[in-house]
Parts: structure tokens; sequence; C-alpha cells
DNA sequence: AAGCGTTATATTTTTATAAATATAACGCTT
DNA sequence: AAGCGTTATATTTATAAAAATATAACGCTT
């Protein structure tokens, strides 16, 4: 996944885009890279180790997203051929490309006036 | 100063621009609200309160913005009538304009999408 | 039935951030 | 020269977030 985080020199603008649903973080960017990590791993475990992540904060991090979208974002299965894995649904895929185009358009929409910004700051 | 959290029940998306200049944080949502109570207030101290920040944390802000533009965005003058005080400069007053812009138009360029992507939480 | 790689979960520890506290200095006003 | 309200600064404390550690369970494979 692209980063999130632009560049120029040592001056960066960050653009985070956050949902919250009664005082959960219901997804952001870590979320969105994950789930997208998740979808080319088919792992919550190796979908973590690739953003350097434990384990554990990232199956917490699907457990609130499953628990907050009307349908689950993820699947996993225990056991089985290969100990298990994980998937996403279609709620899922179509969730990581809304949140995909939001920060897109949100560059887009910001670049001119960080052009201007950008010029008062220390290089 | 607006808020910065655009809500629909108890859904809400954050928009949060944040620039970096060499591992510090130059500007953001809580500088450019301090900004504009500044401002408004004509005090560090006054902006501080109403933000229910404390003095110090606010002064510091203030320091790392001063610090990582090219001139300073706010001028802060001790004793004399009123005990001191503060006021933004030209370059302050361009600088919480342009983020102020960059906000809302980042907000305009997401929200055919968020209304989308809000379907499919919870509510 | 033993082993494997994974998901699932609780508990502790560390780290980073913000808040709280305290004190000094400044320069006008009276 | 004493008092005032503010800025300026260091130090300590508290809080929240993340990381680390540990253990269990699951169901296929062999």
């Amino acid at each position: 996944m692209k980063k999130k985080t632009y560049f120029s020199g040592s001056i960066a603008l960050q653009i985070r885009l956050r949902i919250t649903l009664k005082r959960e973080i219901a997804f952001g960017p870590g979320k969105a890279e994950l789930l997208q990590l998740v979808d080319e791993t088919g792992s919550i475990g190796k979908a973590a180790s690739r953003m350097k992540m434990s384990y554990m904060r990232a199956w917490s991090l699907v457990q609130t997203m499953n628990r907050c979208f009307k349908e689950p974002l993820v699947l996993a299965t225990h056991g089985g051929q290969g100990g298990g894995g994980a998937e996403l649904t279609e709620t899922g895929r179509k969730a990581a490309a809304l949140y995909q185009r939001m920060e897109k358009a949100s560059l887009r929409a910001t670049t001119a006036d960080w052009n201007q910004l950008r010029r008062l700051l220390r290089s």
C-alpha cells in the first residue's frame, strides 16, 4: 500500500481520516493498511508482521472493525490446512476501496493550498 | 472555530491534516485552533483556557510553530499593560487561513464517498 | 495421536503523551 | 516600590496507548 505521508525534503503533510463510532475507532489509516495486507497475505499474522505490528494488536484492530460495521470486514478461520487464515468479505473490500478513494480525493483537494503553505515553512 | 469532527448520530469522520518538519509537528488541528483563539483573545493563556489546555502546553505549541516556520506565527510580549499578550503575525494569519481552506477542501472532497461508507457502519 | 501454523485471549510491562505543579521574569500601573 | 497579569521555563506526576509475554484452542496433516 502506498504511504499516507507526502514528503518534500523533511517536510511532510499527513492526511489522516479516522472514523469513530461511539468512542471506538472504527476505521483509519492503520486499519486500512491492515485490511489491504490481510487481503494480500491471507493471514492476520502475516499482515501484522509486514506492518511490524504485534499479532495481538492486529487481531484487536480486526475485532474492532468487525464490531463497528454491520457485517464483518474480515473472516478468519483457525485450525485446518496451514493452521487457518483470514480473508476480506465483500463489505471489507468495499470499505477499503472507499477509504482509499477518500484519501486520494483529500490529497488532490489540498495540494494547491499545501504548496502555498509549504513555502512558509523552513526547509 | 468550527469543529473538525463531522457527526451523524454517534458516527463521525475526523479529518486531520498534520504537517511535520524533521520529527516535529509543525502544524495540525490543535495548533490551528490555538492560533485562531490567540487572535481572538490576544493572549496565549486565555486561548489555552478556552481550549481547556494548560498554558504550558499552549506555549509549547507556539514555540514549536514559531521554530518550524521561516517567520514566527505568534508574537508575544510579557510585562507591560495587562501583563503582556500575544498576537498573530501576517504569516500566522496566512498559515491559519491556508490550513482552514485545506480542511474544508478535504471535507468537500470526501463527502460523497463518506456517505457511501457510512451506510456500511452500524448506527 | 502428535505436530503444525494459525487464530484467540488475558495479563503484564514499557513507552509516549499530556497534565500538573512550581517558580521566575517582565514591564506597565498606581 | 509594590502589585498586577501575563509570558517563560523546568520538573514532576498521571494517563493512555502500544508492545511484550504467555497460554490456550482449533482443525487439518501425517
